[in-house]
DNA sequence: TCATTAAATGAAG
DNA sequence: CTTCATTTAATGA
């Protein structure tokens, strides 16, 4: 199965558009929530999370992209404001097109405009199947729809030996568990068969 | 080696 | 499932 690469445009042509490089340092807030979408930008390197927090303050983390992907995009075609804060998990490297920009390149590059619909539906539809997952009480079917996310979207498959980036906090955080009950749950799932535990990383 | 951070466990609610 | 306390492992200065 190839997994669609959402988004990762030229770099070539998004300087073009009058793209410029960026750079961030660990921790570093790219944009918070409430502000407005401004720019389109693509990671070179490095890796940011997306996430808010809840009336208690407790961290949700949405996504967490990586290299070759976009984000902040899906709010471009309207006059929106962010909804999560982007924060870099590690140093980061990107590129930031501003949004008329964007929008002017997406209008020359009908191929390019194609495979952003594309994008945005493949997003549409994971999210629908997270949300299936999510709102389960059981935390096995938790972990799984997200490992399955993962697994998805990173490219290469074969059983079992899909590492995931992921420490057990952040997954904590992105199935609005326990880190207590994932690690539980996790060494379960070993147990069963579901998934593979090699010096503490995630092999799925 | 010391300090920090992540992972793992046990007990109780 | 969560919370709290404690222990063990791993990482880095």
């Amino acid at each position: 199965m190839k997994t669609i690469s959402c988004m990762n445009i030229d770099p070539e042509i998004l300087y073009k558009f009058g793209a410029e490089n960026k750079s961030y340092n660990q921790d570093e807030i790219i944009y918070r929530e409430g502000d407005h979408a401004a720019f389109y930008y693509q990671i070179i390197k490095g890796k940011i999370k997306l996430n808010s927090y809840n009336e208690e303050g407790k961290e949700f983390i949405h996504n967490i992209i990586g290299e070759k992907q976009s984000f902040g995009d899906s709010l471009l075609f309207i006059e929106k404001f962010y909804v999560m804060n982007a924060i870099c998990l590690t140093a980061t490297e990107m590129i930031r097109l501003p949004k008329n920009n964007f929008l002017e390149l997406l209008q020359n590059n009908p191929q390019i405009s194609l495979e952003m619909n594309a994008c945005l539906s493949q997003r549409l539809y994971f999210k629908a199947i997270m949300l299936q997952n999510m709102s389960s009480q059981n935390p096995a079917v938790r972990l799984e729809g997200l490992l399955n996310y993962l697994k998805s979207y990173h490219d290469g498959d074969c059983e079992q030996c899909f590492p995931v980036e992921l420490t057990r906090q952040q997954i904590a955080n992105l199935t609005g568990l326990r880190v207590e009950t994932v690690i539980r749950t996790l060494k379960k799932m070993e147990k069963e068969g579901k998934l593979k535990i090699k010096d503490r990383k995630i092999l799925y």
